[in-house]
DNA sequence: AAGACGAAAGTGGTTGA
DNA sequence: TCAACAACTTTCGTCTT
């Protein structure tokens, strides 16, 4: 077992929290992240190898395995195994026995798309490496795409990784199309259209992302200290307060901030590194930091 | 050689008639 | 429903370090 911190390795606070929604372990005096992913879903959530372990993963699942693909057929004549007509008692005893089985086969192709759907997820989750708190919602979503016949039409995979990205949304962790896309190797502009169309069925509503929501993100991704991201904050507070911020992307202006940030704490980062890791062009970055800086009046040149 | 720059053309979403 | 529009991307040649 690895022991617990209980002192910040910045400040030497012993003033910590945990954020159970991030799963990280967080100085409250300097913002430090002490430890990330404290709650790891792939012990419970992952399949290895072999697939006998199905009875470790949650209740979720167990409810689909009851009859791992042993169907009966309940022959439509009323004849019995010699060819002979059944009796009346019988025969409407056998139309009973029919109705139900169809019933159960079509639950059972719900309860098969939902295995599936759940397997996919757990495997992407632990990609993105998301709490448990955000994969539940995130399979609540699912359930809810299967009852609103959202699916039909659609891969199980894809709804999946929609669900994903809109529950992060709404834990207020939004993660960048472009990096669930591309972690999830899926196509951008598809996974786009499959959330709108989600949100839409189940009408659901995440409010307008700011771009303070990125800064801890792709910081730490990053590797720039605590400073930068205070840095990133306070320029933030002036860009919403010179309404600097209305009609952009989240993620590019985040990603302007970030690099003039950077440069100012002495911590450059190329404009690419950034681009990657926000999901956005160069280009978007410097159309953005170029506004900032003449706005601002910053000299990125007197720095470095 | 790597990073930054900016022009030009293209894409997909939003908006308003 | 359609066209205009703004934001953003892609691509590419050029300049700077």
């Amino acid at each position: 077992m690895e022991e617990t911190p209980v002192k910040c390795d910045e400040c030497g606070s012993r003033n910590l929290s945990l954020d159970d929604v991030r799963g990280e372990r967080v100085c409250v005096d300097c913002g430090l992240v002490i430890e990330s992913d404290i709650v790891d879903l792939s012990a419970e959530w992952n399949q290895y190898e072999g697939k006998d372990d199905k009875s470790r993963v949650g209740s979720p699942l167990n409810m689909m395995l009851h009859d791992k693909g042993l169907a009966t057929e309940i022959d439509w004549q009323n004849r019995d195994y010699s060819g002979k007509a059944i009796a009346n008692a019988t025969r409407t005893q056998l139309h009973r026995m029919r109705k139900w089985q169809k019933r159960s086969r079509v639950s059972n192709s719900r309860e098969r798309n939902l295995q599936q759907a759940m397997q996919d997820m757990s495997t992407m989750g632990s990609i993105l490496g998301l709490p448990k708190s955000i994969m539940d919602d995130a399979s609540l979503l699912y359930r809810r795409c299967l009852d609103a016949n959202i699916i039909r039409g659609r891969s199980i995979p894809g709804v999946a990784a929609a669900c994903i990205f809109i529950a992060c949304e709404l834990a207020h962790v939004p993660r960048p199309i472009q990096d669930v896309s591309s972690s999830l190797r899926m196509g951008k502009k598809e996974l786009g259209r499959t959330i709108r169309n989600v949100k839409k069925s189940l009408r659901v509503r995440t409010g307008p992302k700011s771009a303070n929501l990125y800064f801890d993100q792709f910081c730490s991704k990053l590797g720039l200290a605590p400073t930068v991201v205070t840095e990133c904050e306070e320029m933030y507070q002036k860009v919403v307060a010179y309404e600097m911020d209305s009609g952009r992307g989240p993620t590019g202006l985040a990603a302007a901030i970030i690099y003039i940030a950077s440069i100012v704490c002495g911590q450059r980062r190329t404009q690419r590194e950034i681009a990657d890791i926000a999901g956005v062009t160069e280009v978007t970055i410097r159309n953005r930091y170029k506004e900032l800086t003449s706005a601002f009046d910053i000299d990125l040149e007197a720095y470095e």
